[in-house]
DNA sequence: GTCTATACACCGATAGAC
DNA sequence: GTCTATCGGTGTATAGAC
């Protein structure tokens, strides 16, 4: 099965053309959504025939799935970052308010609704970073001797995520009702742990 | 351009084949995503050929635009009832938590994304029901004289629909990791204010 | 590694009979 | 109101030359 000779021919999807469909695909899930991340739709984006594209990936599922993987991949790296903050609530809620786009990430879950292998994928980045996040912020509660918070570390990690991903997406719509109440709050709730 | 008699002949959307050809839309969309929603797909679903859905709906588009407007009216007479209990934050939380369909939903959302007609529809909806909610919150919080609040009603009303939304899709997916913690946070904040 | 050629299914939508 | 027939376009994917 995992023989190679037997295997089908393929490119590296680490290479420049191999990343440059994965740029391309990311493009046009944000812009035209995943019902346009066709091999023809993406490989015009990219530059190169569409028939090149199943060189590179065996199917349009494994390319969308490799494009997902080399995401969450480089979220954790932000994590890790900015968990090394000396105020790592701040540094979370600010990064995920800035460099998280709402629309890619909408896009990406609708489309884990009904493929699996972004579903699993999804299921254990979540359960990993919201893990880390909940023993930073718990790190965070006993530095502070504030062992009887009402919002406990596991569930101000899932409220970070949960608010800065809502706030964006409305707003990417021209949705503002609230946000000023929401924003007020949670400067409010950092401002308690600080 | 309202003339009858240029306009394309057409069926009432509003009638048995229309509900019937509106029921299999959501079926299919739930079940595998908008990007299995194709006339024939939710024709067959609906039983009926698939030139038949051009008798009833102008386009596609126009049909998924029509699916979710019928939702959004539901969901709206919903929130009046929620909204005329006597403890409305909870009702709320409760409704939201057991009827909202967090798949459907972020199908939707992420339909709305490349569909000017349903980003429109989601913007009005979201606006007048957080107003809506909002102004029976703050009813609620001068009724117990809570006027200084740290969670105001804007944003008491935006975390209900944000919080309960994501909860429920990530269980849907096997994720449960913090949801304990959140529950009980939720649980604890709704006390606050009875 | 990239190209051309191509197979074959499915897409939205229309025309016109009954 | 529902049917049959049909159009041109686009979808994924493969074979094989260079």
């Amino acid at each position: 099965m995992a023989d190679a000779s037997t295997a089908k021919r393929r490119g590296r999807p680490d290479s420049a053309t191999g990343h440059a469909l994965l740029d391309a695909t990311e493009r046009v899930l944000r812009a035209e959504g995943y019902g346009a991340a066709t091999s023809r739709r993406v490989a015009q984006e990219a530059g190169v025939k569409q028939q090149l594209l199943f060189y590179y990936f065996d199917s349009m599922d494994e390319m969308l799935l490799a494009a997902f993987q080399r995401r969450t991949q480089r979220g954790l790296a932000r994590l890790q970052q900015d968990l090394a903050s000396a105020r790592p609530l701040r540094a979370l809620w600010e990064d995920y308010s800035r460099a998280v786009d709402p629309k890619l990430t909408f896009e990406y879950m609708a489309l884990a609704n009904h493929h699996a292998g972004i579903r699993r994928e999804v299921a254990t980045f979540i359960r990993r970073t919201r893990r880390l996040q909940a023993e930073r912020i718990a790190a965070v509660y006993r530095a502070r001797g504030m062992s009887e918070a009402p919002v406990s570390p596991a569930a101000a990690a899932f409220l970070i995520g949960c608010v800065s991903l809502l706030l964006g997406r409305e707003a990417g719509s021209g949705i503002n009702t609230g946000h000023r109440e929401v924003r007020r709050l949670v400067q409010w709730c950092l401002k308690q742990v600080e």
